[in-house]
DNA sequence: GTTCCGTGGATCGTGAGCCC
DNA sequence: GGGCTCACGATCCACGGAAC
């Protein structure tokens, strides 16, 4: 399922697990589904998922904190532990996670619509949430640049395995692209086809230039005569970074790496605040503030 | 009439930053 | 170091309107 949140929510259900009876309606299951999607949300994220421009983005937290706390009631979902308090201004906000009884709820689902297999439970790790809730933040504003510029659609936006690309590289080696997201986005009667890196500002810049590399690889060798690049079209590879400082550094880093290449073919470095600008309108350099209310 | 949902306002809990 | 203020997210309560 993917999260750019269809008209129709999916039914309301009832499950059995075990002994356990598992009645949910339409959106519990939808937040769900969400979370098994991108392992860890924050109540803000959650309601940025679900929020539409015609009600208050303060209804939104409302209703799903309400949600929330019946499903973490229920056992179906958890809270990341030690995050009451914060090392930031005031509290830190709760980060929401699958637990195993959510997980086999909606695997139970799964397979009821699918008749799949049902995949083993994985409990989460840590260690990488900071770096996921960035992605995740990146494919929200990419969501809110599309609700709020009618000139704007958001086709796709995948992350994860979702997003990766198998080929075969310039050595004849089978392997693998794995960015964080891609996305694609129209404009009008343009469409943009985005490889979206999301930095936290913990990669040192040669393993940027290394997977500046991997995509250079993955272009050229994907490269068909008559349809063009990837998917037909002409992808650019995003690399949004959380600071001016950092955007600038890794400009300077790829600009030296690759002397060739126009700024912005096909390597785009920009903070979150530029996105909408350049989703939007197709300029680099606009600062924008991403707001809900 | 009851229930559900959206809304506004107030309050709580927490750590950071500032000042003495 | 301790107290105070501030910022922020979460939560609670009451109210009104729509749907059943």
């Amino acid at each position: 399922m993917d999260t750019l949140i269809p008209d129709n929510y999916p039914a309301g259900t009832i499950v059995k697990i075990g002994k356990k009876r598992i009645a949910l309606d339409g959106k519990e299951v939808l937040l769900l589904h969400l979370l098994a999607e991108h392992k860890f949300l924050s109540t803000q994220q959650v309601a940025k998922f679900i929020h539409t421009p015609t009600r208050l983005f303060k209804s939104s937290v409302r209703n799903v904190t309400l949600r929330l706390n019946k499903l973490h009631g229920m056992n179906l979902i958890a809270l990341q532990p030690g995050r009451v308090g914060g090392v930031y201004h005031g509290a830190e906000p709760n980060i929401w996670h699958l637990a195993k009884l959510g997980h086999d709820t909606l695997e139970k689902l799964r397979r009821i619509e699918t008749n799949e297999s049902k995949k083993p439970f994985k409990a989460p790790t840590f260690t990488f949430a900071a770096h996921r809730m960035a992605i995740n933040d990146t494919k929200l504003i990419l969501k809110h640049i599309a609700d709020k510029h009618e000139q704007v659609q958001l086709k796709d936006a995948v992350i994860e395995e979702k997003s990766w690309r198998y080929y075969t590289n310039r050595a004849g080696v089978a392997t693998s692209l794995r960015p964080d997201m891609y996305a694609v986005t129209t404009r009008g009667q343009l469409e943009h086809h985005w490889f979206i890196e999301v930095d936290c500002n913990t990669e040192a810049p040669v393993r940027i230039i290394a997977k500046c590399n991997m995509y250079l690889d993955y272009l050229i060798c994907t490269q068909d005569s008559q349809d063009g690049w990837c998917c037909g079209q002409f992808p650019a590879v995003l690399w949004v970074v959380p600071t001016i400082k950092r955007r600038e550094s890794l400009k300077r880093h790829i600009a030296e790496n690759f002397p060739d290449f126009a700024v912005g073919q096909p390597f785009i470095v920009i903070t979150p605040q530029e996105l909408p600008s350049l989703v939007a309108e197709g300029k680099l350099g606009k600062l924008t503030e991403v707001t809900y209310e």
